[in-house]
DNA sequence: GGAATATACTCCAAATTGGAGTATATTCCA
DNA sequence: TGGAATATACTCCAATTTGGAGTATATTCC
Protein backbone atom coordinates (compact mmCIF):
# COMPACT_ATOMS: atom_id res chain seq x y z
CA UNK A 1 0.00 0.00 0.00
CA UNK A 2 1.47 3.30 -1.05
CA UNK A 3 0.57 5.68 1.27
CA UNK A 4 -0.82 9.46 -0.33
CA UNK A 5 0.95 12.63 0.46
CA UNK A 6 0.58 13.83 3.57
CA UNK A 7 -2.20 17.02 3.98
CA UNK A 8 -0.47 20.36 4.58
CA UNK A 9 -1.93 23.22 6.07
CA UNK A 10 -2.58 24.36 2.98
CA UNK A 11 -4.67 21.59 2.12
CA UNK A 12 -6.78 22.35 5.01
CA UNK A 13 -7.44 25.76 3.71
CA UNK A 14 -8.46 24.67 0.55
CA UNK A 15 -10.73 22.02 1.94
CA UNK A 16 -12.11 25.02 4.33
CA UNK A 17 -13.14 27.04 1.58
CA UNK A 18 -14.60 24.20 -0.24
CA UNK A 19 -16.67 23.27 2.62
CA UNK A 20 -18.39 26.48 1.87
CA UNK A 21 -19.16 26.19 -1.49
CA UNK A 22 -18.06 24.03 -4.69
CA UNK A 23 -15.39 25.97 -6.68
CA UNK A 24 -13.12 25.74 -9.34
CA UNK A 25 -8.97 25.78 -8.55
CA UNK A 26 -9.49 29.34 -9.87
CA UNK A 27 -12.10 30.53 -7.60
CA UNK A 28 -9.81 29.04 -4.90
CA UNK A 29 -6.77 31.25 -6.00
CA UNK A 30 -9.15 34.16 -6.30
CA UNK A 31 -9.67 33.38 -2.43
CA UNK A 32 -6.45 32.37 -1.67
CA UNK A 33 -4.52 35.71 -3.71
CA UNK A 34 -7.62 38.83 -2.17
CA UNK A 35 -9.32 37.78 0.74
CA UNK A 36 -7.64 37.49 4.55
CA UNK A 37 -6.45 34.18 4.00
CA UNK A 38 -3.61 35.76 2.18
CA UNK A 39 -2.38 37.80 4.63
CA UNK A 40 -1.59 34.87 7.34
CA UNK A 41 -1.08 31.84 4.60
CA UNK A 42 0.15 33.09 1.11
CA UNK A 43 0.34 30.35 -1.14
CA UNK A 44 1.71 30.34 -4.71
CA UNK A 45 -1.01 30.03 -7.52
CA UNK A 46 0.43 26.92 -8.64
CA UNK A 47 0.60 25.27 -5.49
CA UNK A 48 -3.26 26.34 -5.15
CA UNK A 49 -4.01 24.04 -8.40
CA UNK A 50 -2.21 21.26 -7.59
CA UNK A 51 -3.89 20.70 -3.77
CA UNK A 52 -7.42 19.93 -4.93
CA UNK A 53 -5.81 16.65 -7.10
CA UNK A 54 -4.37 15.74 -3.18
CA UNK A 55 -7.64 16.12 -1.47
CA UNK A 56 -9.31 14.22 -4.82
CA UNK A 57 -6.52 11.61 -4.47
CA UNK A 58 -7.74 11.25 -0.02
CA UNK A 59 -11.32 11.30 -1.43
CA UNK A 60 -11.53 14.32 0.71
CA UNK A 61 -13.67 15.96 -2.32
CA UNK A 62 -15.11 14.75 -5.36
CA UNK A 63 -14.59 16.53 -8.51
CA UNK A 64 -17.14 17.48 -11.88
CA UNK A 65 -16.27 18.57 -15.11
CA UNK A 66 -18.09 21.14 -16.68
CA UNK A 67 -18.12 22.20 -20.09
CA UNK A 68 -18.95 25.78 -20.99
CA UNK A 69 -18.35 26.42 -24.96
CA UNK A 70 -14.85 25.38 -25.64
CA UNK A 71 -13.44 26.06 -22.38
CA UNK A 72 -13.53 23.13 -19.36
CA UNK A 73 -13.80 23.44 -15.51
CA UNK A 74 -13.14 21.09 -12.69
CA UNK A 75 -15.58 22.06 -10.18
CA UNK A 76 -14.65 20.56 -6.90
CA UNK A 77 -16.86 19.50 -3.93
CA UNK A 78 -16.35 18.53 -0.21
CA UNK A 79 -17.18 14.68 0.84
CA UNK A 80 -18.56 13.37 4.01
CA UNK A 81 -14.64 12.20 4.34
CA UNK A 82 -13.69 15.45 3.81
CA UNK A 83 -15.72 17.39 6.20
CA UNK A 84 -14.59 14.48 8.82
CA UNK A 85 -11.02 15.54 8.17
CA UNK A 86 -11.67 19.07 8.39
CA UNK A 87 -13.30 19.08 11.57
CA UNK A 88 -10.73 17.07 13.04
CA UNK A 89 -8.15 19.71 12.15
CA UNK A 90 -10.03 22.17 12.82
CA UNK A 91 -10.12 20.38 16.51
CA UNK A 92 -6.59 19.54 16.76
CA UNK A 93 -4.28 21.51 18.96
CA UNK A 94 -3.31 24.65 17.07
CA UNK A 95 0.41 25.50 16.08
CA UNK A 96 0.38 28.99 17.51
CA UNK A 97 3.63 30.12 15.88
CA UNK A 98 3.58 33.40 14.17
CA UNK A 99 6.29 33.50 11.20
CA UNK A 100 7.53 37.10 9.72
CA UNK A 101 9.41 37.41 7.29
CA UNK A 102 10.88 40.74 6.32
CA UNK A 103 13.63 41.84 3.89
CA UNK A 104 14.05 45.05 5.16
CA UNK A 105 14.21 44.59 8.60
CA UNK A 106 17.67 42.74 7.35
CA UNK A 107 19.00 45.37 5.69
CA UNK A 108 18.42 47.56 9.40
CA UNK A 109 19.89 44.95 11.28
CA UNK A 110 23.18 44.71 9.50
CA UNK A 111 22.81 48.01 8.17
CA UNK A 112 26.93 48.61 9.80
CA UNK A 113 27.91 47.57 6.34
CA UNK A 114 26.16 50.25 4.76
CA UNK A 115 25.50 54.07 5.78
CA UNK A 116 23.00 55.56 8.32
CA UNK A 117 21.42 57.40 5.42
CA UNK A 118 20.50 53.83 3.87
CA UNK A 119 19.26 52.62 7.25
CA UNK A 120 16.61 56.21 7.15
CA UNK A 121 15.48 55.50 3.76
CA UNK A 122 15.36 51.72 4.46
CA UNK A 123 12.98 53.43 7.15
CA UNK A 124 10.52 55.67 5.06
CA UNK A 125 9.90 53.20 2.73
CA UNK A 126 8.85 51.14 5.61
CA UNK A 127 6.14 53.81 6.33
CA UNK A 128 5.19 54.48 3.02
CA UNK A 129 4.22 51.04 2.65
CA UNK A 130 2.72 50.90 5.87
CA UNK A 131 0.40 53.90 4.44
CA UNK A 132 -0.45 52.49 1.39
CA UNK A 133 -1.52 49.09 3.05
CA UNK A 134 -3.66 50.90 5.78
CA UNK A 135 -5.41 52.68 2.29
CA UNK A 136 -6.21 49.51 0.84
CA UNK A 137 -7.66 47.83 3.93
CA UNK A 138 -9.98 50.85 4.69
CA UNK A 139 -10.96 50.36 1.59
CA UNK A 140 -11.50 46.41 1.77
CA UNK A 141 -12.86 46.60 5.24
CA UNK A 142 -15.83 49.17 3.93
CA UNK A 143 -16.74 47.25 1.20
CA UNK A 144 -17.48 44.25 3.30
CA UNK A 145 -19.57 46.36 5.86
CA UNK A 146 -21.27 48.18 3.29
CA UNK A 147 -22.07 45.03 1.54
CA UNK A 148 -25.23 43.62 1.45
CA UNK A 149 -24.26 39.77 1.64
CA UNK A 150 -26.86 38.43 3.77
CA UNK A 151 -24.60 37.33 7.03
CA UNK A 152 -21.30 36.72 4.98
CA UNK A 153 -19.76 33.38 5.43
CA UNK A 154 -17.26 32.95 8.44
CA UNK A 155 -18.98 35.59 10.53
CA UNK A 156 -18.26 36.76 13.49
CA UNK A 157 -14.47 34.25 12.46
CA UNK A 158 -13.46 36.49 9.92
CA UNK A 159 -13.91 39.95 11.98
CA UNK A 160 -11.99 38.79 14.89
CA UNK A 161 -9.39 37.56 12.89
CA UNK A 162 -8.64 40.53 10.66
CA UNK A 163 -8.04 42.45 13.42
CA UNK A 164 -4.73 40.43 14.36
CA UNK A 165 -4.06 41.91 11.03
CA UNK A 166 -5.05 45.50 11.58
CA UNK A 167 -3.82 45.84 15.03
CA UNK A 168 0.10 44.27 13.36
CA UNK A 169 -0.22 46.51 11.09
CA UNK A 170 -0.82 49.46 13.42
CA UNK A 171 2.07 47.98 14.96
CA UNK A 172 3.99 48.65 11.79
CA UNK A 173 3.08 51.81 11.12
CA UNK A 174 3.85 53.29 14.23
CA UNK A 175 7.59 51.70 14.22
CA UNK A 176 8.18 52.80 11.09
CA UNK A 177 7.27 56.61 12.59
CA UNK A 178 9.75 56.10 15.26
CA UNK A 179 12.30 54.02 12.61
CA UNK A 180 12.09 57.00 10.79
CA UNK A 181 12.98 59.36 13.48
CA UNK A 182 15.58 56.87 15.43
CA UNK A 183 17.46 56.66 12.31
CA UNK A 184 17.53 60.16 11.06
CA UNK A 185 19.01 60.96 14.34
CA UNK A 186 21.99 58.41 13.77
CA UNK A 187 24.85 59.65 11.50
CA UNK A 188 28.13 57.81 10.08
CA UNK A 189 29.82 60.70 12.10
CA UNK A 190 29.00 59.56 15.30
CA UNK A 191 31.33 57.61 17.89
CA UNK A 192 31.22 54.74 18.99
CA UNK A 193 30.34 54.90 22.18
CA UNK A 194 27.06 57.41 21.14
CA UNK A 195 25.99 54.63 19.07
CA UNK A 196 25.97 52.17 21.72
CA UNK A 197 24.27 54.51 23.71
CA UNK A 198 21.52 54.86 21.63
CA UNK A 199 21.01 51.15 20.95
CA UNK A 200 20.95 50.67 24.93
CA UNK A 201 17.97 53.73 24.51
CA UNK A 202 16.16 51.41 22.18
CA UNK A 203 16.97 48.62 23.73
CA UNK A 204 15.00 49.72 26.72
CA UNK A 205 12.44 50.98 24.49
CA UNK A 206 11.80 47.69 23.51
CA UNK A 207 11.94 45.92 27.14
CA UNK A 208 9.59 48.68 28.35
CA UNK A 209 6.98 47.81 25.63
CA UNK A 210 7.01 43.89 26.72
CA UNK A 211 7.49 44.85 30.74
CA UNK A 212 3.93 47.04 30.22
CA UNK A 213 2.26 43.82 28.76
CA UNK A 214 3.03 41.71 32.28
CA UNK A 215 2.10 44.63 34.38
CA UNK A 216 -1.44 44.61 32.64
CA UNK A 217 -3.91 44.01 35.47
CA UNK A 218 -6.45 41.00 35.26
CA UNK A 219 -9.50 42.52 36.55
CA UNK B 1 29.54 31.30 -19.32
CA UNK B 2 27.71 29.54 -17.33
CA UNK B 3 25.93 31.90 -14.96
CA UNK B 4 26.76 31.35 -11.28
CA UNK B 5 23.14 30.70 -9.30
CA UNK B 6 22.06 34.07 -8.33
CA UNK B 7 22.19 35.28 -5.11
CA UNK B 8 19.22 35.86 -2.31
CA UNK B 9 18.47 37.62 0.38
CA UNK B 10 19.64 35.00 2.45
CA UNK B 11 23.02 35.02 0.95
CA UNK B 12 23.51 38.62 1.92
CA UNK B 13 22.05 38.08 5.11
CA UNK B 14 25.29 35.93 6.06
CA UNK B 15 27.50 38.23 4.45
CA UNK B 16 26.70 40.70 6.04
CA UNK B 17 27.04 38.62 9.45
CA UNK B 18 30.92 37.68 7.97
CA UNK B 19 30.85 41.18 7.08
CA UNK B 20 31.78 41.43 11.32
CA UNK B 21 33.59 38.76 11.92
CA UNK B 22 35.18 35.36 9.83
CA UNK B 23 33.12 32.68 11.13
CA UNK B 24 32.06 28.99 10.52
CA UNK B 25 28.75 27.58 8.77
CA UNK B 26 28.51 26.53 12.28
CA UNK B 27 28.82 29.78 14.01
CA UNK B 28 26.64 31.76 11.12
CA UNK B 29 23.64 28.83 11.76
CA UNK B 30 23.82 29.59 15.78
CA UNK B 31 23.23 33.23 15.12
CA UNK B 32 20.87 32.56 12.22
CA UNK B 33 18.84 30.12 14.85
CA UNK B 34 18.90 32.25 18.20
CA UNK B 35 20.17 36.25 17.31
CA UNK B 36 16.97 39.12 16.12
CA UNK B 37 17.54 37.65 12.45
CA UNK B 38 15.88 34.23 13.38
CA UNK B 39 12.66 36.86 13.99
CA UNK B 40 13.02 38.59 10.57
CA UNK B 41 14.47 35.78 8.15
CA UNK B 42 14.64 32.74 9.27
CA UNK B 43 16.29 29.98 7.67
CA UNK B 44 16.66 25.93 7.84
CA UNK B 45 20.28 25.17 9.28
CA UNK B 46 20.93 23.11 5.68
CA UNK B 47 20.33 26.19 3.84
CA UNK B 48 22.82 28.32 6.39
CA UNK B 49 25.28 25.71 5.51
CA UNK B 50 24.89 25.34 2.08
CA UNK B 51 24.93 29.04 1.09
CA UNK B 52 28.89 29.92 2.11
CA UNK B 53 29.44 27.65 -1.27
CA UNK B 54 27.57 29.70 -2.86
CA UNK B 55 29.45 33.10 -1.71
CA UNK B 56 32.28 31.10 -2.39
CA UNK B 57 31.80 30.84 -6.13
CA UNK B 58 31.28 33.99 -6.61
CA UNK B 59 34.27 35.24 -5.08
CA UNK B 60 32.59 37.30 -1.78
CA UNK B 61 34.31 35.10 0.99
CA UNK B 62 37.47 33.24 1.32
CA UNK B 63 37.53 29.97 2.95
CA UNK B 64 40.03 28.45 5.30
CA UNK B 65 40.44 25.03 6.62
CA UNK B 66 41.37 24.42 9.95
CA UNK B 67 42.34 21.27 12.10
CA UNK B 68 41.23 20.78 15.79
CA UNK B 69 42.40 17.55 16.62
CA UNK B 70 40.40 15.08 14.60
CA UNK B 71 38.04 17.92 14.12
CA UNK B 72 37.71 20.11 10.93
CA UNK B 73 36.34 23.61 10.73
CA UNK B 74 35.91 25.97 7.50
CA UNK B 75 36.20 29.68 8.51
CA UNK B 76 35.06 31.71 5.78
CA UNK B 77 36.00 35.68 5.41
CA UNK B 78 34.56 38.36 3.77
CA UNK B 79 37.05 39.24 0.33
CA UNK B 80 36.56 42.87 -0.94
CA UNK B 81 34.50 42.25 -3.56
CA UNK B 82 32.01 40.52 -0.95
CA UNK B 83 32.15 44.05 0.75
CA UNK B 84 31.39 45.84 -2.06
CA UNK B 85 28.91 43.38 -3.00
CA UNK B 86 27.21 43.98 0.82
CA UNK B 87 27.00 47.56 0.81
CA UNK B 88 25.80 47.74 -2.83
CA UNK B 89 22.81 45.10 -1.45
CA UNK B 90 22.20 47.89 1.69
CA UNK B 91 21.59 50.41 -0.46
CA UNK B 92 19.30 49.17 -3.41
CA UNK B 93 15.57 50.03 -2.49
CA UNK B 94 14.55 47.60 0.18
CA UNK B 95 11.46 45.24 -0.42
CA UNK B 96 9.75 46.58 2.31
CA UNK B 97 6.90 43.58 2.30
CA UNK B 98 6.48 42.23 5.57
CA UNK B 99 5.23 38.39 5.39
CA UNK B 100 3.43 36.48 8.37
CA UNK B 101 2.32 33.07 8.13
CA UNK B 102 0.24 31.73 11.49
CA UNK B 103 -1.74 28.67 11.16
CA UNK B 104 -3.98 29.17 14.19
CA UNK B 105 -5.40 32.11 12.12
CA UNK B 106 -6.23 29.53 9.57
CA UNK B 107 -8.35 27.49 11.47
CA UNK B 108 -10.10 30.91 12.98
CA UNK B 109 -10.82 31.93 9.63
CA UNK B 110 -12.62 28.62 8.44
CA UNK B 111 -13.49 28.04 12.47
CA UNK B 112 -17.30 27.72 10.68
CA UNK B 113 -16.57 24.22 10.32
CA UNK B 114 -15.49 23.08 13.88
CA UNK B 115 -17.29 24.41 16.94
CA UNK B 116 -17.24 27.89 19.05
CA UNK B 117 -14.90 26.32 21.29
CA UNK B 118 -12.67 25.43 19.31
CA UNK B 119 -11.87 28.90 17.91
CA UNK B 120 -11.58 29.74 21.69
CA UNK B 121 -9.07 27.25 22.57
CA UNK B 122 -7.70 28.46 19.75
CA UNK B 123 -7.04 32.48 21.02
CA UNK B 124 -6.17 30.90 23.94
CA UNK B 125 -3.15 28.87 23.17
CA UNK B 126 -2.00 31.93 21.17
CA UNK B 127 -2.36 33.88 24.38
CA UNK B 128 -0.27 31.27 25.78
CA UNK B 129 2.27 31.33 23.29
CA UNK B 130 2.57 35.32 23.52
CA UNK B 131 3.11 35.16 26.96
CA UNK B 132 6.03 32.46 26.42
CA UNK B 133 7.15 34.63 24.01
CA UNK B 134 7.55 37.92 26.13
CA UNK B 135 9.23 36.27 28.53
CA UNK B 136 11.73 34.62 26.46
CA UNK B 137 12.11 38.27 24.94
CA UNK B 138 12.48 39.73 28.12
CA UNK B 139 15.20 37.70 29.78
CA UNK B 140 17.16 37.92 26.02
CA UNK B 141 17.20 41.84 25.98
CA UNK B 142 18.01 41.82 30.03
CA UNK B 143 21.19 39.87 28.73
CA UNK B 144 21.79 42.18 26.14
CA UNK B 145 22.01 45.30 28.13
CA UNK B 146 23.65 43.69 31.61
CA UNK B 147 26.15 42.36 28.93
CA UNK B 148 29.46 43.93 28.90
CA UNK B 149 30.45 44.15 25.59
CA UNK B 150 32.06 46.87 24.52
CA UNK B 151 29.38 48.51 21.74
CA UNK B 152 28.41 45.33 20.62
CA UNK B 153 28.45 45.26 16.75
CA UNK B 154 25.01 46.45 14.72
CA UNK B 155 24.37 49.82 17.74
CA UNK B 156 21.91 51.21 17.52
CA UNK B 157 20.26 49.20 14.45
CA UNK B 158 20.12 46.44 16.50
CA UNK B 159 18.09 48.26 18.92
CA UNK B 160 16.02 50.14 16.43
CA UNK B 161 15.12 46.77 14.68
CA UNK B 162 13.91 44.79 18.17
CA UNK B 163 11.52 47.42 18.35
CA UNK B 164 9.66 46.19 15.20
CA UNK B 165 9.72 42.68 17.11
CA UNK B 166 8.96 44.21 20.50
CA UNK B 167 5.90 46.16 18.95
CA UNK B 168 4.39 43.35 17.15
CA UNK B 169 4.79 40.63 20.04
CA UNK B 170 2.85 43.55 22.17
CA UNK B 171 -0.17 43.55 19.38
CA UNK B 172 -0.12 40.13 19.22
CA UNK B 173 -0.78 39.59 22.74
CA UNK B 174 -3.36 42.36 23.08
CA UNK B 175 -4.81 40.77 20.12
CA UNK B 176 -5.38 37.76 21.57
CA UNK B 177 -6.78 38.88 24.81
CA UNK B 178 -9.40 40.51 22.56
CA UNK B 179 -9.63 37.26 20.67
CA UNK B 180 -10.16 34.86 23.52
CA UNK B 181 -12.71 37.29 24.78
CA UNK B 182 -14.57 37.34 21.71
CA UNK B 183 -14.52 34.57 20.65
CA UNK B 184 -15.79 32.92 24.19
CA UNK B 185 -18.88 35.19 23.77
CA UNK B 186 -19.34 33.34 20.52
CA UNK B 187 -21.25 30.50 21.19
CA UNK B 188 -22.66 27.40 18.41
CA UNK B 189 -25.91 28.61 19.39
CA UNK B 190 -26.46 31.79 18.22
CA UNK B 191 -28.79 33.19 14.98
CA UNK B 192 -26.99 33.86 12.13
CA UNK B 193 -27.94 37.27 12.83
CA UNK B 194 -26.74 37.92 15.97
CA UNK B 195 -23.68 36.13 14.51
CA UNK B 196 -23.59 38.58 11.70
CA UNK B 197 -24.01 41.49 14.02
CA UNK B 198 -20.47 40.40 16.19
CA UNK B 199 -18.88 40.06 13.14
CA UNK B 200 -19.98 43.39 11.88
CA UNK B 201 -18.27 45.01 15.66
CA UNK B 202 -15.31 43.36 15.15
CA UNK B 203 -15.36 45.01 11.21
CA UNK B 204 -15.97 48.16 12.95
CA UNK B 205 -13.03 47.49 15.27
CA UNK B 206 -10.34 46.79 12.84
CA UNK B 207 -11.58 49.99 10.57
CA UNK B 208 -11.31 52.20 13.90
CA UNK B 209 -8.24 50.79 14.24
CA UNK B 210 -6.99 52.00 10.85
CA UNK B 211 -8.77 55.18 11.23
CA UNK B 212 -6.83 56.36 13.95
CA UNK B 213 -3.36 55.94 12.12
CA UNK B 214 -4.66 58.39 9.76
CA UNK B 215 -5.75 60.90 11.97
CA UNK B 216 -2.35 61.26 13.52
CA UNK B 217 -1.53 64.67 13.85
CA UNK B 218 1.97 65.32 12.12
CA UNK B 219 3.75 68.08 14.02
C1' DG C 1 33.84 6.56 33.48
C1' DG C 2 29.70 7.68 31.28
C1' DA C 3 26.19 10.88 29.85
C1' DA C 4 24.98 14.99 28.05
C1' DT C 5 25.95 18.68 25.32
C1' DA C 6 28.58 21.35 21.84
C1' DT C 7 31.03 21.49 17.52
C1' DA C 8 30.90 20.62 12.59
C1' DC C 9 29.09 19.21 9.24
C1' DT C 10 26.47 16.04 4.86
C1' DC C 11 22.63 14.18 2.45
C1' DC C 12 18.26 14.05 0.43
C1' DA C 13 13.32 13.68 -0.30
C1' DA C 14 9.54 16.57 -0.15
C1' DA C 15 7.33 21.02 -0.18
C1' DT C 16 6.83 25.43 -2.24
C1' DT C 17 7.77 29.28 -5.23
C1' DG C 18 7.45 32.01 -9.13
C1' DG C 19 7.39 32.80 -13.67
C1' DA C 20 6.30 31.52 -18.31
C1' DG C 21 3.16 29.51 -21.36
C1' DT C 22 -1.50 28.16 -23.53
C1' DA C 23 -6.21 28.45 -24.40
C1' DT C 24 -11.04 30.39 -24.68
C1' DA C 25 -14.77 33.86 -23.04
C1' DT C 26 -16.54 38.22 -22.01
C1' DT C 27 -16.69 43.13 -21.56
C1' DC C 28 -15.75 47.68 -22.92
C1' DC C 29 -15.11 51.47 -25.83
C1' DA C 30 -14.51 53.69 -30.06
C1' DT D 1 -18.54 46.04 -35.58
C1' DG D 2 -13.91 45.21 -34.47
C1' DG D 3 -10.19 45.14 -31.52
C1' DA D 4 -8.15 45.48 -26.99
C1' DA D 5 -8.21 44.47 -22.45
C1' DT D 6 -9.48 41.63 -18.95
C1' DA D 7 -11.32 37.39 -16.85
C1' DT D 8 -11.54 32.43 -16.78
C1' DA D 9 -9.03 28.10 -16.49
C1' DC D 10 -5.57 25.96 -16.28
C1' DT D 11 -0.23 23.26 -17.09
C1' DC D 12 4.64 22.93 -16.71
C1' DC D 13 8.96 23.06 -14.57
C1' DA D 14 13.36 24.68 -12.79
C1' DA D 15 15.02 26.61 -8.75
C1' DT D 16 14.59 27.44 -3.92
C1' DT D 17 13.91 26.08 0.71
C1' DT D 18 12.57 23.04 4.36
C1' DG D 19 13.14 19.72 7.74
C1' DG D 20 14.68 15.72 9.45
C1' DA D 21 17.95 12.06 9.74
C1' DG D 22 22.58 10.73 9.92
C1' DT D 23 27.76 10.92 11.08
C1' DA D 24 31.70 12.23 13.42
C1' DT D 25 34.73 14.23 17.20
C1' DA D 26 35.38 17.36 21.47
C1' DT D 27 34.30 19.08 25.87
C1' DT D 28 31.96 19.51 30.23
C1' DC D 29 29.85 17.81 34.22
C1' DC D 30 28.73 14.69 37.82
Amino acid sequence: MTSLPKLSPTSYALLGLLARAPASAYDLNTVMQTSLIRVFWPRAESHVYSEPKKLLAHGLVSEAKQQSGGRSRTVYSITAAGQEALSEWIKREANAEHRSQAEFVLKLILADAGSAKDAQTTSLKALETCRAEISTAIDGIEAILSGSEPAASGMPWNGIAINLMTDILAARYRWSEYAATATAQASDAQSADEKRQQGEVAYRRALDTLRQLQETPND
